[in-house]
DNA sequence: TAGATTGTTAATCGATTAACAATC
DNA sequence: TAGATTGTTAATCGATTAACAATC
């Protein structure tokens, strides 16, 4: 399951066509062409047969796409049906936001455990999700499957983390802390959600027009 | 104050500019070369010295950049030095970890109020911003300037309150909701941050070596 | 069948990189 | 002065769009 060539962009838009697709699929519409799904996403045509063609040929001639059917070739393509296994490092107010409202279950995703440093948490359970102390975290992952972590911790102590779960094993990162993380290994993958840089661009775009 | 011609990807890099020269400046750093900040951030030296020239000549032949002075050009650009205000409509988990936690001051932005429909949490207050009811929404905004409404509030009622502000002259949204806010007028700016895509690249990414 | 729409190849556009004269 | 490094123009590369034969 090795494609090569596929450009960040064009990864960064298959959400956002299962997004689109599965609002599609839950309002009971059958099939899209190219055209009409363009028109919703303000995407052209082309564009998005382009893209789907890196994948494979999902569409029919005269006929366009089965919503249901492409729903499910992205979904797989994205793993939201493999069951990935994530822990998250850091229970704060984000981590407890993330477990108390995120749909961790739709992505694909099962949080096994949170762990953090704060002994009134440690023991506590969210949304199910047992809050456990940092002192355990080696031992767990090394007895379990753990595909991604998120990082939901104080920028100062980011990268020390990091570096430690790297040589653990870990090649998964969500990382929520404001700081570039990176590792030698190229097989480590960081996904980044910088707040900040987020807003100074909405502060940029206010400004010029 | 309108540039005209940046393109996205532009924008988008002067945050990690930003980060990179404030951290450079905490650490001491008075000069820099293209060549030196470009090996640090992993960008070629000649797409910063053509990022740059887009809004200016910040450097010095034979010298390079100096730290301090890039810092506040790159900052003033974002408008950080700008104060604008914003007010968060939704003051459940993330709201809260965003008041908590969030370094709203130094991104140049100050946070004069919290909005939520829960009586048990009206009146309160989290890290000095006061939460308000929701019915006194609209006398608020026409109270006071707004220039960036945060939206941390369940997805289906994200579109009609979008809207509802719009209608009261609101111009930047950040969109914590996963679903593809829009408005006809292109004066409105939407950034949006999609936890879900984030995620569902960072699983097709660990699926594809 | 005729109309619609795909997948794909070719053309265009824009962004990144390289090169270099200007100059500190 | 000689060396370093900018700002900018030109070359390259890659991504988006257009066109169209294939075909449902």
């Amino acid at each position: 399951m090795k494609k090569e060539n596929i450009s960040d962009a064009v990864i960064r838009r298959l959400p956002r066509y299962y997004r689109q697709l599965n609002s599609l699929f839950n309002s009971g519409v059958v099939r899209i062409s190219s055209h009409s799904l363009g028109q919703e996403m303000n995407i052209t045509a082309s564009q998005i047969r382009q893209d789907f063609s890196c994948f494979g040929e999902f569409g029919q001639q005269g006929y366009g796409y089965n919503v249901e059917e492409l729903r499910t070739e992205i979904g797989h393509i994205l793993g939201v049906d493999k069951n990935h296994h994530l822990i998250m490092i850091g229970a704060g107010n984000l981590g407890h936001a993330l477990l108390q409202n995120f749909p961790f279950s739709q992505t694909g995703f099962t949080v096994d455990a949170a762990f953090d440093v704060s002994p009134t948490v440690v023991g506590t359970a969210i949304n199910g999700v047992p809050i456990r102390s940092m002192d355990e975290l080696d031992d767990f992952i090394r007895a379990h499957t753990v595909d991604v972590v998120s990082l939901t911790i104080p920028q100062h102590v980011a990268q020390e983390v990091a570096d430690h779960l790297i040589a653990l094993g870990i090649r998964g990162f969500w990382n929520f802390t404001n700081i570039e993380l990176s590792s030698s290994d190229p097989t480590v993958q960081f996904e980044n959600i910088h707040f900040a840089d987020s807003l100074l661009t909405l502060s940029y775009r206010i400004a010029n027009l």
